[in-house]
DNA sequence: CTGAAAGCGCTTACAG
DNA sequence: CTGAAAGCGCTTACAG
């Protein structure tokens, strides 16, 4: 189209524009002709023509647990935007963790002939990437890992153990953790980093306080309900996810108790909301957005033949009055206004 | 591919597979053998050269505020959802509601050949649609309505009303909105439903408590500021979003008030965390994933070239303890334990 | 420096 | 009922 008004062949258009061939493909004067006109048309290749005959489609299926899950979103937005820097879009799906729709979901984009995947929603019981592995498919892991294959993550057992070292500081001999999923290399990882820390300074966690749950305010309430329905009471509380931590603050304040005050509470991901909340809630920083950002990265170059290796992104931990730590202050901690506050509210607004 | 093997021309497996011409456009015979073999070898048209053939590429793009925002990546679920269903596929992208970067995405989309586009961004001050309207681009709002284009939103207005209902049978006479972004249909209409339901009701709000604020907890937050700096303390507050909602809850805890005791405070959206929140919130449900579904569906039926007629789903009031009512029982409102409870908690723990 | 041809994998009238 | 041809819009060796 461009080439019939330049009165030139379309072969002659297509290398110009796709500026390869020495130095343009075109001699300087009708490099700019067609170039000026592509301008004025707003002319754009027809990306399936392009793909079907490169058999490459710039494109990228992602793949996360729950995009409504602000930090999967995030790691979207990550991914996203190194994609368009890159010249890549994406077709982004929830799995919601299921082993078929995962599955599924990613034929669907194979269907759709994506040249890679993005997983956010890697299951450590699942030997899915294993076969997409062995089936030449080319993808990151980003969020969580799994075995070998290439991700860009959190160090998220650095980030528990910088929790442990919070704790310790405080004087909490008494430690629950909301662990989250069990199959989710996340919550396995900030666990373990944070048992290892506490541990490391000489307290240990009993089993019974180390309770696994979904990743949202509902599963961290009732796994801080579990825990607070036994005999001893925890002084802190890790939930390796703030709407869990959001979640066991619900469930203290049902007891009448304080997060804060009476239980430190302490989240990770450090989400806007967190700074936000009534009692502002302690969290992890995680660089989620990087994290997506390098994900991408990195399936652009596993796509043009490089090797690559995976990436830990550092942590950091943001204290706030969740876990102020007024602990060590028997004034305060025991504090009889403390429980009268709490007793005399009335049931209705609970 | 399947045709060499079968021994048949292309054209024939073509036909069969898409089942058009007459009952399947091959005797019965062979109709069961292509059937088979493109099972047996989970054969899959290229969606590129099908596209690049039939000028159809059942691409969707989609346009959002804010993927991270729960309120859009529920509705984007929705769109997606209907989508798969139908036989599209879906590019999402944020467009933080800046209108270059909604051109340009837009852009973006279109030389990506999609079919159509789903806007959930729609700014009541920006002619942007109207021009994609005017170059015959089809698409369907969804989240905001603008004008007269094809939409599938809440009834936002009706929303609002159901809120100022509530207030005014809990007796309350002063009331704040905080009313979101000027620019959105959303916050516009809930604030307009509000403001007409109490001025029935005899109330009137005065324009100093209207304040617009982005639909974010930090936007909430300093919204109830400004109000709560004022001489005069409302007894209630509509923020016409959850987010802004819990903002607001952490203003007033700044001051030693507390929702749902000594302010009724009101949402909007009814998102998960609402009922999770140690003081559970109320707010009006607005059926979010079906909105987005809806508006996938109108677009499906605008593109087979049908005429379609914009749809508003209607919301429900969900009463929480935030605007529990103790309003009328003085010895509650003006406890002196309330204000006791608040003054002694030691500054550091805010 | 530019043109002409082939071909990516489909679909769709048109023959036979 | 099935085949053969044309063509969607590109890119890429290959000529000249």
């Amino acid at each position: 189209m461009l080439a019939d008004e330049l009165g030139l062949h379309v072969s002659t258009v297509s290398r110009v524009l796709n500026g390869r061939y020495g130095a343009t493909g075109a001699g300087s004067e009708t490099v700019a002709r067609i170039r000026r006109l592509a301008q004025e048309r707003g002319y754009r290749p027809n990306p399936h023509a392009t793909s079907l005959r490169t058999r490459r489609s710039h494109l990228v299926g992602v793949l996360v647990p729950r995009l409504a899950d602000i930090v999967l979103a995030t790691i979207y937005e990550g991914v996203e935007e190194a994609a368009t820097a890159l010249g890549y879009s994406t077709f982004v799906t929830n799995s919601r963790d299921e082993p078929e729709l995962q599955r599924a979901k990613t034929e669907m984009m194979l269907s759709r002939r994506v040249d890679g995947m993005v997983f956010g929603d890697a299951r450590s019981d699942a030997r899915f990437v294993d076969e997409l592995a062995a089936r030449g498919v080319p993808f990151v892991l980003t969020n969580r890992r799994a075995g070998d294959h290439p991700s860009a993550t959190c160090d998220d057992y650095d980030g528990g153990r910088q929790v442990a070292r919070h704790l310790l500081e405080l004087g909490h001999e008494r430690v629950a953790v909301l662990a989250g999923e069990p199959y989710a290399s996340t919550g396995i990882d900030r666990t373990r980093g944070c048992l290892d820390g506490l541990r490391e300074g000489g307290v240990d966690v009993p089993a019974a306080w180390v309770v696994h749950s979904p990743f949202d305010a509902a599963g961290g309430r009732a796994a801080a309900e579990q825990v607070l329905a036994g005999p001893e009471r925890p002084t802190a509380v890790f939930a390796v996810n703030d709407f869990a931590a959001i979640g066991a603050m619900g469930a203290l304040r049902d007891r009448h108790l304080q997060a804060g005050e009476d239980v430190a509470v302490v989240g990770f991901n450090d989400t806007p909301l967190a700074r936000q909340l009534p009692i502002p809630l302690t969290s992890v920083r995680s660089p989620v957005r990087e994290m997506g950002r390098e994900a991408m990265q990195l399936l652009h170059r596993l796509l043009a033949g490089e090797a690559v290796q995976s990436l830990l992104l550092p942590p950091r931990l943001v204290v706030r009055a969740s876990s102020a730590g007024h602990l060590g202050d028997p004034a305060v901690v025991e504090a009889p206004a403390l429980t009268r506050r709490a007793g005399p509210a009335p049931a209705g607004s609970r």
